[in-house]
DNA sequence: GTCTATAAACCGATAGAC
DNA sequence: GTCTATCGGTTTATAGAC
């Protein structure tokens, strides 16, 4: 589980983190608050005492977290792919399939830390719902930098970043259903019919 | 919610449609077995005398019914842009873009009926996570035909059907949480583009 | 097969001692 | 700020009358 490594310090922290970990694997409501504590080794008032909002709060600050960790994985799979190929659409074609051998390597547990949570809360947290929105358009601000960085026009980088997360999204889903990297495989090569399109157009 | 409006004829098919429809919504764990013979109208011990395997085999159940009905839905959106347009990559631009403003019908609630389920779960019941998979697999076959139709070659069929399915579930993922049609319109250029990658290189 | 009552465990949340 | 005990309600599942 690389990016949950860190050594906690503060118990609001341990719960945050343990709290993300758990949302990431098992779900909102299928996650118990019980279990967030005995799994951060913090007393059970504790939580309380830290999110007066309650398990909804929680979920949403757990959120947050987990997209911050979650774009340091990616911007690294991105830096890691960058010293094979300096071509955009072979770099994200590297990324997707990086992307596949990471789910694998979980055994198809660990996909978008955030994902299974925003499905389920959307329709029923506003607080859950907005931090999952606010999220993923961090996320896209870092691929449209990225694409930029590539010499993506402006007009067409956020259009990218959709695209690339939509792909991933959707090829997380068919793969740990079908425990399989196919999907990852498709999208990657997906991504780079999208960039080639757009590439070729200006 | 079309599809779900047929008459509901045995107690069985009552309690899986009413099952499908809340596991839908609200997702498996966020879903109670009071609450489906609640709404289903029925007496609370009959889910465990139609379904001996619990919670578990009911959602089972209710994902292969899901599939079914929304596999007739996506045929009748393919219907209804056919009446519109001939040319495969204007069509399936026409769809996302349906399924948008289904979605935004729905007040952002509504998308894929089993992806929430799916997530949830196919880490933790491996009956839930084959149902989602043959369900999956199955729209993979109908949408590969219909390409087919449509003068795909076979060999890209199956790899166009898998990069629509993983836009679509992607989009509408990104759209509940943005509450925007957006992602499901990129999506759909996205689809485009993928669609004439493939005809432009045979 | 239908339906009710209830078991046994767990849920989120709180009170209050320390 | 830490920790325990507990409340009231809910969960899945079962027992057993009809």
């Amino acid at each position: 589980m690389p990016g949950y490594a860190g050594k906690m310090t503060s118990t609001r922290e341990r719960i945050i983190q343990t709290g993300a970990r758990l949302f990431w694997r098992q779900g909102f409501p299928g996650t118990g608050m019980k279990q967030i504590v005995a799994e951060a080794d913090a007393p059970f008032g504790s939580v309380y005492h830290f999110f007066p909002g309650g398990k909804e709060a929680l979920g949403a600050e757990a959120v947050r977290w987990s997209g911050g960790q979650y774009a340091a994985l990616v911007d690294a799979a991105f830096a890691d792919a960058a010293t094979r190929t300096n071509d955009l659409a072979t770099l994200v074609v590297d990324v997707f399939v990086a992307a596949g051998e990471a789910v694998r390597a979980s055994e198809w547990a660990d996909a978008c830390p955030i994902a299974t949570v925003a499905l389920e809360m959307s329709s029923v947290s506003e607080p859950i719902r907005l931090a999952c929105h606010d999220t993923f358009e961090s996320w896209l601000a870092g691929l449209g930098a990225r694409f930029a960085a590539h010499g993506v026009v402006e007009a067409a980088q956020r259009e990218l970043a959709i695209t690339f997360l939509t792909l991933l999204e959707g090829a997380f889903l068919l793969a740990r259903t079908s425990r399989s990297v196919e999907p990852l495989h498709v999208a990657g090569t997906a991504m780079a019919a999208s960039i080639r399109a757009v590439v070729t157009a200006t």
